[in-house]
DNA sequence: GTAGGGATACTCGGATAATGGGTGTCCGAGTTGACAAGG
DNA sequence: CCTTGTCAACTCGGACACCCATTATCCGAGTATCCCTAC
C-alpha cells in the first residue's frame, strides 16, 4: 500500500505547469530532464493527465503539453485520481455471515477524510509561502 | 494503491477476537474456515499480528491465538499498521532543484488525517450499533 | 511574391518486455498435551 | 499410583512458486513547421 512513483512524477509535473507562464507549452523531454525520469515513461503518465482533462496535448514539431483550465483548480486529488484511479482503497469480497462487511464503512470514512484534505489543497498553495530565493531557484530550473 | 487482502483478512480476524469471550483461544483452522481463506496464508498474517503485540500465540496441541490486552484497545490503525507497515504512503526520491520536495508535506498531512480516523475508531465500536438479530447471527458463526 | 507540396522534426500513444511485491502453498522444526505402558 | 516414553495436534518460520500491477522501453502513426519549387 503505497502511492506509485507515477503519482509522484505526475504531481511534480503538474507543479511545473502551475509555476510556468499561462499558456506555455512544453514537451516531454525537458520535463523528463528536470525530473530525471525516462521521457517515454513520463509520456504515459502525461496521457493519463490528458485523459483526465487536466492538461492538453498538441502534436507537431513545437508541440507539447499545456495546462487546461485555471491554475487554482489543480488540486492534489485530481492529479492523484488521474493516475491511481478513483476506486476505493479498501474493498471486501468476503461474504460475511449475513450482514454485509462491517469493516468497509469505517474504512471508507477514513479514506474520505484523506481525500477531503487532498481536494482542498491546491498545487498553487505550495508557492504562497515560499520565500523569494527559493522561488527564484525554482523558476530558474523551469526555463 | 490499494489495501492488501491481508489487511482485510487481519481486520476480519480481529473482529472475531473482539466478539469472542475474553481469554478464548482459537486455532488457525477454524478462523480460516469462517473467512473462507487458506489456513497457511492466514497463519502468516497472524504471525504479523503477534509481532505487533496484538494477539498472543500459544503452541501445542490445544494452542492457538488469544487477544492480548483489552478489546477496547484494538483500533483499526493498529491492525493496519501491523500488516501494511508504518511507512509513509508517499515518499519522494526525486532530488528537487534545491528546496526539498514540496509535495511530501501535504501528502503527509492528508495521510495523518486518515490515520487519525483509523486510530480513534476501535473494532468494538462496530458492535455497538448492531441490532440483536444480526449480533446473534454473528456470534453464532463464531462458535 | 505567393501558393502548394513534400520532407523533416517532433510529438503522441499503443504494444511489448522486465521487475517487484502481494498472494498462496509446502514442508520441516519446535512445543504442548494426552495417552498408554511399565515399575 | 506414579513415572516415563511415545504419539498426535498444533503453531512457527523459512523456502519456494505464481500472478499481477508497476515500471520501463521500443516503435509506429500522426501532425505542425519549414523550406523549396513552380507558377
Amino acid at each position: 500500500m503505497k502511492y506509485s512513483k507515477a503519482t509522484n512524477y505526475a504531481l511534480h509535473t503538474m507543479l511545473y505547469f502551475v509555476i510556468a507562464p499561462v499558456g506555455k507549452t512544453i514537451g516531454v523531454q525537458p520535463l523528463a530532464e528536470m525530473l530525471g525520469v525516462s521521457p517515454t515513461y513520463l509520456s504515459k503518465i502525461l496521457t493519463k493527465l490528458v485523459k483526465a482533462g487536466i492538461v492538453e496535448s498538441t502534436p507537431g514539431v513545437s508541440g507539447g503539453y499545456t495546462l487546461l483550465g485555471q491554475k487554482e483548480d489543480v488540486s492534489f486529488l485530481r492529479v492523484i485520481h488521474a493516475i491511481e484511479g478513483t476506486a476505493s482503497l479498501f474493498s471486501c469480497d468476503l461474504e460475511h455471515v449475513s450482514t454485509g462487511c462491517l469493516i468497509q464503512g469505517t474504512m471508507a470514512d477514513a479514506e474520505r477524510a484523506m481525500e477531503r484534505h487532498l481536494q482542498e489543497k491546491k498545487l498553487v498553495d505550495l508557492m504562497k509561502h515560499l520565500d523569494q530565493e527559493k522561488l527564484a531557484a525554482f523558476t530558474n530550473a523551469f526555463r
